[in-house]
RNA sequence: UCCCCGAUAGCUCAAUGGUAGAGCAUCCGGCUGUUAACCGGAGGGUUGUAGGUUCGAGCCCUACUCGGGGAGCCA
């Protein structure tokens, strides 16, 4: 058997005979010339057949497979300016795993309800392709990131005892003989971690189960969550501003083809660089009195409506700071210079997709942080661990959590946030 | 929890209150350069469920079920 190779390495194979093992994404025959579109899971080849190429048996089942039948070709590759993708493969022989008909999801237009149900095979159609790729490629460029910059990672509990913040609607699941709940995010146990190794970050799945139905909502969704020590609200701001550059600019050095086959404008990613605009939530509130749609009223926290009159305004992702202390968490350190704010920031991503990153600089102070609890009528009884942090060597220290589905959804265009996630949870939604 | 929209063939949709149709998919036949190929033929239906109005309901009315996206809440 010739070399095994794939799809995406073909270009290095030209004038070659290689094997390729994949499955049909489409098929069409001219009678004594077949077109297959093979489909390898690095991208899709347009393979060749010629009835005189070929043995008889293997030329005429090949004509009568279905889309998504398994297999594999051999054959020569060539350049070929009038196959998609610049290539092709000239098939001599093949081996047939199995011929299939029926598959669900056809060449056609589909509804939502109906490739949602069938999510287990629409992953394999183009678009999922590409927006998996693409989330990878956060992924490796949020890991690279911080790697570089001498942060952990360490992951935080999906159990908790109780809510982190206490406000948001929690999962609630049997532990043992006691009552837990799957984690709203894993920032308490960064900010305890930070104090033993000085920057780290967690990255896992979080849970929320508020009944929002939305194209920015899932109940299961994976959050980044980078913590300093000896960090002030700037450094959380710059860190923010950082990365996103570099995730940006690590999804257009590897994934353009996948920006492509989603239709991506790449302008509009190659606008996302350093400086990245800054305005208070008092410039913010200023801008939203002045536009004749907003219903804002100063002092409320900033509505979806809000936050797209904001984001729209500008080309890269904008920088909300200092927040009314009533509309945030408890654990952000006031503002000294600003009364009734919090050293707090949001990041709004362009676009309309809405917040894609929240963080501050966390209250340092013991006496301060205990009245916030109590203010908040929180537990106080589940927060001693954490106000430890605050009795033994408590220092400056702040982070944010980005939700990375909102992210991807932002570098991919998407219309929705479950097309960010391979398997998506939602209100109404748990299979497959 | 509230508001709006939707449900007809496997899929996407059409059908003035009067015989339920098309394209794709499937099956059969044709075609040596197709790009969601094309051409010819065939099979495929308890119109989401339950009631009501009517001579007659896919269509009008009521309730329910399921789903969609928006508000609130949140990332």
């Amino acid at each position: 058997m010739s070399t095994v190779t794939t799809v995406e390495r073909l270009g290095r194979h030209v004038g070659e005979t290689v094997t390729l093992k994949g499955w049909v994404y489409n098929l069409s025959s001219k009678g004594k010339l077949h077109f297959v579109q093979l489909r390898d899971g690095t991208g899709i080849v347009q393979c060749v057949v010629f009835k005189n190429d070929v043995a008889p048996e293997l030329f005429e089942a090949l004509g009568k497979l279905g889309q998504e039948s398994s297999l594999e070709l051999e054959g020569a590759v060539k350049a070929e300016p009038r196959a998609p993708g610049g290539f092709e493969l000239s098939v001599k022989s093949g081996k047939i795993h199995q011929s299939v008909d029926g598959y669900p999801i056809t060449p056609k237009e589909h509804g939502a309800d109906f490739l949602l149900n069938q999510r287990h095979l629409w992953l394999r159609s183009k678009r999922p392709w590409a927006t998996m790729r693409i989330r990878d490629a956060v992924i490796t460029a949020v890991r690279r990131f911080y790697d570089e910059r001498g942060f952990v990672c360490v992951d935080a509990p999906i159990f908790t005892p109780n809510a982190c913040e206490g406000t948001s609607t929690l999962f609630e699941v049997e532990y043992f003989e006691q009552t837990a709940y799957l984690t709203q995010s894993g920032q308490l146990y960064a900010e305890a971690a930070a104090m033993a190794l000085g920057k780290v970050y967690t990255f896992g799945p979080t849970f929320r189960a508020e009944k929002s139905k939305t194209r920015r909502h899932l109940t299961e969704f994976w959050m980044l969550e980078p913590e300093m020590a000896f960090a002030t609200l700037d450094d959380v701001m710059n860190l923010a501003e950082d990365m996103l550059c570099a995730i940006v600019q690590h999804v257009l050095a590897t994934r353009k083809n996948e920006l492509q086959v989603l239709e991506r404008d790449l302008s509009k990613l190659e606008a996302i660089q350093k400086p990245f605009p800054r305005i208070t939530y008092d410039e913010a509130a200023k801008i939203l009195a002045e536009h004749p749609e907003s219903t804002f009223k100063y002092g409320d926290d900033f509505g979806a409506p809000d936050e797209t009159i904001l984001s729209t305004r500008y080309d890269r992702p904008v920088m909300v700071s200092r927040y009314p202390e009533a509309v945030k968490a408890f654990y952000m350190k006031r503002d000294a210079a600003n009364p009734g704010k919090v050293l707090c920031v949001d990041v709004l991503a362009p676009e309309g997709i809405g917040e894609i990153i929240g963080g501050s600089q966390r209250e340092d102070d013991l006496d301060a942080m205990l009245a916030r609890i109590r203010e908040h009528k929180l537990p106080e009884e589940f927060f001693q661990w954490y106000l430890d942090l605050r009795r033994y060597g408590s220092v400056p220290h702040g982070g944010f959590g980005m939700g990375l589905e909102r992210t991807v959804a932002w570098i991919c265009g998407l219309e929705h946030v479950r097309e960010a996630s391979p398997f998506p949870r939602m209100m109404y939604r748990i299979t497959p």
